[in-house]
DNA sequence: AATACATATAGATAATTATCTATATCGTTG
DNA sequence: CAACGATATAGATAATTATCTATATGTATT
């Protein structure tokens, strides 16, 4: 049965954008509101909106309304997650083959 | 300064394909190459010369040429940078606090 | 309740990426 | 060197993603 890589390329989508990376970034020293990460940028509200839902969905973000403002902050244990699927991607790589085929 | 997620973009960029997942997931069992990889997918030769590329511009792969063939290996000392890269993402990652700013 | 502020959604468009067909290049073999 | 097989490149197109403007929704404040 073929292996179905979905999951691991929703992860990577999500990391494969340089904005959103800075975002994790900011995330790093605590909870931030939507308002304070879109200062550091140069895009439009809406546009980080999109990024902000993008992050939630992969489960890398977390967020939560506090009246107005929407607070959000990283959620370890998708990281952790995603490190083990890292980590298995990286591993596992058996010893050199002499070659792949009788034909070639 | 500001710090800029190019590089660290390219790589995810790189592995936010299932096509080139699968590419690396093959790769793991040793050097293969090009046409036993295309066996496994319902692409063209063409477009997955194009993987090959993207996979092998990101340094993931190496690709030797042995007479009419190229063969295709996973190129262990990147995917050990890449780890690391990907180690400093996920740690340190700061305490909670309270709020962003005054304001909010 | 009216207004203002923070964020989300809808819809359009621009930019990027993945794919194809056609063809070129490179190496092998008769 | 001609023909063939393996791979790469060019150029077009389709599909996806990032961005914008306009607007809706939700909350707080007067």
């Amino acid at each position: 049965m073929k292996k179905n890589y979905k999951n691991e390329a929703l992860y990577f989508k999500a990391l494969a954008d340089e904005t959103r990376l800075e975002i994790i970034e900011m995330l790093k020293t605590g909870e931030l509101c939507a308002c304070k990460i879109l200062e550091n940028f140069d895009i439009t509200q809406p546009t980080l909106s999109y990024h902000m839902k993008i992050l939630q969905e992969c489960g890398l973000v977390s967020g939560r309304r506090d009246g107005a403002w929407m607070r959000y902050s990283l959620n370890k244990e998708s990281f952790e997650s995603m490190k083990n699927l890292f980590n298995e991607l990286c591993l596992e790589m058996v010893h050199e083959q002499n070659s792949c085929c009788d034909q070639c």
